[in-house]
DNA sequence: AACGTATATTGCAATATTACGATATGTTTG
DNA sequence: CAAACATATCGTAATATTGCAATATACGTT
């Protein structure tokens, strides 16, 4: 159908997969390395980095808001966008504690 | 469209979107999480875990092979789907990256 | 070989995503 | 206030994803 059952999936699921889905579009890997090499928290260059049209950003960046990866306030004219450190650092620990519980676990199977 | 233009971003920004596309749905965190549960590693029983028909969890469990996520192995009877460390490992270097990137730029813009 | 069990594939309907032109909104500067 | 700029929203077309019933495939057992 294209719809999700979130319903019959953990909020705490539905919160990982939604980071998750909004990382899963290079457009939006794209951002995000800007984002962390721009230091200083950039605001519209970015359009001019990506080879996307400006509504096509803008969307990217707004999926990127909702699912909290990033974090945008007016600056005067324009609009300063910077990483959400909060939610970097959740998904560090989802992903160590992952890592953590394989190498755990030395299996031998497959 | 609909259609993403993979051609404009780096081989390296397309195979990291992919992973966290594979993993940016709630079904397959749940599969991801059960695999990481079931220390062994489980055959079908992952249908009788989830709430899905068959061929949907099937056609996630593809998906998440496909971008590398889980290996599959016949194992007689059954097939026997486990996680591919690799790729979890290679996450956690990503993330953590990201991470020590924000850690160490001590910006106090936003 | 015939049956049961486990998983994959096909086909299709419903919905979501991606992309962008056109346009709206808001802000600074002249 | 008007012009210039930056960003957001709307509308829409193309494509992708999600989900499942039906069916196919593959293996072990009787």
């Amino acid at each position: 159908m294209g719809i999700t059952k979130t319903d019959f999936f953990s909020e705490q699921q539905n919160q990982t997969a939604n980071i998750f889905k909004a990382l899963g579009h290079p457009a939006r890997i794209a951002i995000v390395e800007y984002l962390l090499k721009a230091k200083s928290c950039i605001c519209g260059d970015i359009v001019n980095e990506l080879p996307l049209a400006q509504p096509t950003i803008s969307q990217h960046l707004k999926e990127l808001k909702n699912a909290g990866v990033i974090q945008g306030s007016i600056e005067g004219k324009t609009i300063c966008y910077c990483l959400n450190p909060e939610i970097i650092y959740q998904l560090e620990s989802i992903i160590g504690g992952m890592a953590n519980e394989i190498r755990n676990q030395n299996s031998n199977c497959c």
